[in-house]
DNA sequence: AATGAATGAGGCTTCATTCAT
DNA sequence: GATGAATGAAGCCTCATTCAT
């Protein structure tokens, strides 16, 4: 009974060691090697736990990816009003990419690099990018509608303008990679904010 | 005497493939063998134009990059309008994204996952994302600034309203990547624009 | 508890194999993997031990000129008198080139080709044949100067006459390679020896 | 017809190119090209006047030889006295070595590495250093003989005394290369005969 | 006849994965 | 279960040779 924990707590040091590897060195870099020095194991324990560094790739995204949606449904769970959800999905996933001092931006722009260009039906199974963000959209669309619905947001096109919500996510993701004194998190976050808000507002 | 050709030609051929294969499989994943097939010559050829593998990557890197600016320099002789200035760098880095049927927005997403982590100095010098970008943004910044002492804009914070653009920018390539079908270019690149605009007009 | 080996003892058996290969087939024409086949070991096994083929050979280099040192040196603890040092000189350098059936006179050819045409600094701190042949020329000059000053060798130029013997020792090793068959080697070392000593010996 | 001297001339000038980057940089790290520039033609012009790279390696082989012969012989002619005639032997093969500022040392260096480890039959028919050093010995063995029975020389071991000669001559070659400055040509031609002779002259 | 552009075989080296301990 | 020693497939690059001009 204590293995099943010492095991699963195992294989999850070694999926955190490997996405600080990708995030550093990105993922065609990173060796075997590296990942097991950064988790402190030997070489070969690392394939105790997975099956090939490909399935530590696909464990990573995916891990990744839920915890980013599992953040964003806590938060939001707090409110009701389509504002305050707007912001938190805004918030949350600008958490997503600035926490640990933009670790995850990086490992973000990997899954981006290395989703994209997966067309391996076999490979899509369990990285889909193309899926995942199409089922983001359609998420803030939702609430974009509801806003619409309870009259705080004026009669846009949900999608396109879901749309451009996750891109100017991303996007600010990316500047941040690019150059982290470029703005601190919580005041772009904010004046993102309210720049797309008024795009959208009912004034 | 011997086999004439035009050996920029050749150089600037090679090269085009290499930039084809880099956005179809991804940089690392692209042997020297995809090159010299996809540009139809042998594997050693390659090796008469260009040094090594990295040396191609540099080259396109800086080719594409120089290509993007020189679009939208060019464009920008034509006016001396502030908000045509905007408007033409936003559709012409759109342009720079969605033309060859988004084939270089897939490797603007491989230079940023290779650039970013590109720490080396002697890389540093042929490809600096980070100064890139710095660029690129002090240079929006300009016309912002030259909007708002000509009184076309507010008086916002240029370098981050600089930032915004840019990330709006690189997030809607981004999204492109993931679903073409998304929206057409001209409808998008026109929708952000007034959006963006909306955030810093004078009113 | 991985699989248990004497690193040490590894890599010398690789060493030892390289060795072989190079008296065989020539330094440049011995390959990675005939080192491999040698030893008995799998291609990459040659790189855990070693970081580059260059390594093996200044290591076999300086192997095979310390063993030889190492010999003279512990032969000659024997005795004080010059004529017998000098003896043991010629005689230890004969069983160098003459032990293994030779295999040590080809490979000594292969060091004298290599080594000679290396210019490159870097190389010079870890394969210096001129030097090598020069502290062994002074070797020899202080005890023909000691069999001097004891009244036993003639006032030769002691430069000149040791460079003579090894000429003579290098020469016959050479001959010796051409044709296993010219001269049995305590035969002509004494013969050798015999000729030398004529030539400086106080009669 | 005037071609044909041409044709000539333009293979002897490839070919000496082709013995001096041997020289230089030892035969496998010379390459195809390196001859061609050596030779002031093109690349492709090598392979008009020879087959391969092993055809031009045996032709310089067979011509250094040769000529090595040719001197010598041609000196021989001059006299009739075995005394003379072991002089001239050694004075021109040193000459052999030591003109060109050594650069012939060097090649032979080559030649020595490279013909030893040749047991191919089919390069034994065009490179065989062990009979042109077996027809060498010979010869030489046959002027102390001639000594021997003129009364001029000691009644020694001719094979093994011709061995010893030939020995101290590719010595003093191989200690010449490593240090130029060691001793002057003439003096040393002359020291090595008297040293050489003291062993067999009738006293 | 002369040339250098083109090429692919071949060599060095790396590294994901296996496996003996 | 854990490990690192072992390995060979695979990738980069070189270069002898060919061949179109």
């Amino acid at each position: 009974m204590p293995r099943v924990v010492d095991r699963d707590e195992k294989r999850r040091r070694i999926l955190h060691a490997a996405m600080a590897a990708f995030a550093r060195k990105g993922i065609m870099k990173t060796k075997a090697i590296d990942i097991a020095q950064e988790a402190g194991v030997g070489k070969g324990t690392i394939y105790e736990y997975f099956r090939s560094k490909e399935e530590i790739f696909v464990a990573a995204f995916q891990l990744f990816f839920s915890n980013l949606n599992y953040n964003i449904e806590r938060s939001l769970a707090r409110t009701d009003d389509p504002v305050q959800k707007l912001k938190i999905i805004i918030e949350e996933t600008m958490q997503g990419f600035l926490q640990d001092d933009g670790k995850f931006a990086e490992l973000i722009m990997e899954f981006w690099a290395e989703g994209v260009r997966t067309k391996d039906p076999n490979m899509l199974g369990a990285i889909d990018l193309k899926k995942l963000y199409s089922d983001y959209r359609l998420f803030i669309a939702h609430v974009i509608e509801e806003g619409i619905r309870k009259g705080v947001f004026m009669s846009v096109d949900v999608m396109v303008t879901a749309s451009l919500i996750i891109a100017a996510l991303d996007g600010i993701g990316l500047q941040w990679i690019m150059d982290r004194n470029l703005f601190k998190s919580p005041v772009i976050a904010g004046q993102l904010f309210e720049t797309l808000l008024e795009g959208i507002r009912k004034k």
